[in-house]
Formats: C-alpha cells, structure tokens, sequence
DNA sequence: GACCAATTAGACTGGAACGTCTAGTCTTGC
DNA sequence: GCAAGACTAGACGTTCCAGTCTAATTGGTC
C-alpha cells in the first residue's frame, strides 16, 4: 500500500519534474536568445505544450521568467568549488573557468535579458549579481587575500585586486559580444590570453 | 530678393532644426531610461508635439531609434581628442574621461539599450560600438605603442594592453551599475580608484 | 485677404501578445 | 469500467501600441 503509495507518488512527481524541467529548459533557451520579449504561446509551442499548461505551472509570464533566473542562479553558485592549487595555476584555472561560463552563449545571454529588464526586476537582478560577479568576485578575493597574508602577493586590498582581475579577462570582450562586434575566441587564442592576463596580473601584485 | 529668401530659408530650417533637435533631445531621454519599449505616444506627448509630427520626421520608430543612436555616436567621437601630456597624468586623465563617459547615467542608459536591441539592429550596435568602445581603445592603443618604441613600456602588445587597461578600470563597476547593485562612486573614491588602477597598470608594464 | 505648408488632436485600424475559458481527451489508480 | 486530475486545442476578451487618416488650426508668404 504504502509502497505502492510512494511509487506513484514518484513517478507522479518525477513525470511533473520533467514536465517542469523540460518547460523550464524551453523557456530558459528562449529567453536567453529572445529576452523578456518572446512570447509565452511561442515558448509553449517550442516545449510541446499547451499554453494553458504553462499557465498552471507558473502562474504567470513573469513567474516563469523569474523561475528560469533562479535556476541560472543556482547553477552558477554549485559550480564554483575549486581545489588547492599553486597560485599561478589557481589563477589560470579561474580564468579558463570564468570566461567559459560568462563569455559562452549562455552567458551572453543571460547578461542580456538580465541587463534590459533590470528595471523591472530589480530583485532579480540583485540575486543573480549576488551568485554571479559577486560570488565569483568573493571566492577569487579571498584566494587573493590569504596569499597576501603569505606575503606572495602585495598587501593591498583583495576585493579591488579581485574586480580588476575579472575586469581584465572578460571586460572588453563581453562588450564586443554583447555588441555583436566579433566571435568568442577559440581554443589557442583563449588560452593564450587567459595566460597574459595571469602574468599581467602577477607582474603587478608580486611584492 | 535673395538675401530675403536667404533669410527665409535660414529661419525656416532653424526653427525646423530646432524641433527636430527637441525631438531627438527627448526621445533620446525616453529611450535611454525606459528602453526600445518606450512608447511613440509617450514621446510625442514628452515633446509635446503631435504623434504624427514625429512621424512626419523620422518615417518611423525604428527610424527615431536609429538618428537617437547616430547621434549618440557622433558625440561619442567628438569627444576624445587629448593633448600630449606625460604617461602617468595621459594614463589618469583617460582613465576620468572614460569612467565619466561610461558609467554615468548616459553611458549606462546607451549600453542598456543597445545591448537589449543589439540582435535587432545590429549594423547600429557595431557603429556604437566602433565609435565608443573601439575608438577609445585604439586611441590610448596608439598612445602606449608610442610609450613602447620609446622604451618607457613594455614591447608588448599596445591593443590588448588598452583593452586591459579598460577592463580594469570598467568592467566591474559597469556590471554592477547595470545590475542596479550598488551606486557609481563620488570624488574622492572616483579619484583614488582611477589611481590605482593606473598605477597597477604601469606597474605591470613598465620595463 | 488668400494661399500653402507644417502642425495638431484625436479617432481609427491592425496586429501582437497576455491571460482566461471551455470542451474535450488522456492517464492512472482503484 | 470509472472517477479524478492533468493536459490539449483553440477560441476569446482585453490591453497595448505602431502607424494611418481626417478635419481643423496655425504661421508665414505673396
């Protein structure tokens, strides 16, 4: 009984979740490539869904955007653990890593929509600040500040030395593929900046 | 006669010119605090002038857009002549300029816009982008190649020693303003942050 | 005064899109 | 087999807005 109970009740729940996830799935591609602006009948006809369907899982449109954001948010924040290493290679891991995930497609696009309806999502855009830039922004400046502490690094201020780090290795370029002005840089290329910009960084912050 | 007629004509398209400069004045103002979205109404009624006048001038809304934003550039481009000052204040004094430019409410307002309509007009988002962000970076270019020949730099790369340069003086605090996380710093921090981040820099590369 | 071009207020059309509603269908447990 | 709840298809009401049209007004010219 209780056995059968539960069984339905997954398979219930688990049919739902994918339901969900894949609406959701749907919604988040739309969105980050058509913002705000795409329409809810078009995100249901993608998902193969009837309109009213995304009605009764969300409520509304604006439900489901701010849905699609938090799970963007919550991704970012799982995928930020890094392991131990020597601070030159930390610093090159960081910077593969971070320009992966804010200058790929998705990325893009997330800074997109986000950046066109902040206003009218102030919250929103407060939360993914919080678990993207400045997240990521805290992790590296506390890095910075413990080898500071060694004495590897100058002794200077590491949530500065943090923000201009990440404003080398993505500022410019996230401008140009916002703008549309050229393609991400490919293998070879990446990594060859990725490794200027550590140097750089090293070259100015060794004591 | 002619000197009449001169006259007329000279009268004739000032009071024009005005008009359609009040226009594009307000439209501009619209467009930038509420984006692409702003309604034709709205405008008009901001301007105080009859829907259809604006129709009259500028064909259609997709055409209003596009003058605001060549506007935009156009003063964009006449702004960034400097004269030849010593490396350390040409540095600071870019450094001003640009974070001035770029992150006041203008600045944020136009990056705002464009980057949310960048898909739908993209020959305007290149132009913007060619005559913001790419003039100023190939202006300062030209500068630290000329500071390299003369050995007071680095012989390295003089693009991608600006874009790094503007990275770090931008990059960050864009993000954030365009988040609506927090506000633009005043004088004093303004200043102390345009000279740290000129020293790193020249700490990076100087021979 | 007569004329012309530009402007105005406002009604109107057409279309897009949000969100609702209805009537019917499918799935699933009992 | 059947009852309940989820899903579907699509029509529908409503709002918003781009863009057009009309009739009246203004301002400047001859």
């Amino acid at each position: 009984m209780m056995q059968t109970a539960a069984v339905v009740q997954t398979a219930l729940s688990e049919s739902c979740r994918d339901r969900r996830a894949h609406m959701l799935a749907v919604a988040e591609e739309v969105f980050l490539s058509e913002g705000y602006h795409a329409s809810m009948d078009l995100i249901a006809a993608r998902a193969k869904v009837a309109k009213q369907t995304v009605y009764n899982h969300f409520g509304n449109k604006e439900g489901l955007f701010s849905e699609v954001l938090r799970r963007i948010a919550d991704a970012i924040t799982e995928s930020l653990s890094e392991p131990g290493l020597e601070l030159r290679a930390a610093l090159l891991n960081f910077a593969v890593s971070l320009r992966t995930r804010a200058l790929g497609s998705t990325g893009i696009g997330t800074y997109r929509a986000l950046v066109a309806e902040a206003p009218r999502f102030p919250e929103l855009a407060l939360l993914i600040h919080a678990k993207g830039p400045r997240t990521g922004r805290d992790a590296l400046a506390m890095r910075l500040g413990q080898k500071m502490s060694e004495g590897r690094l100058r002794q200077e201020d590491p949530e500065l030395a943090a923000e201009l780090f990440i404003g080398m290795l993505v500022g410019f370029d996230r401008s140009r593929l916002l703008f549309g002005a050229g393609r991400p840089k490919t293998g070879a290329a990446e990594m060859a900046h990725c490794k200027t910009v550590v140097d750089i960084f090293l070259r100015a912050y060794t004591p």
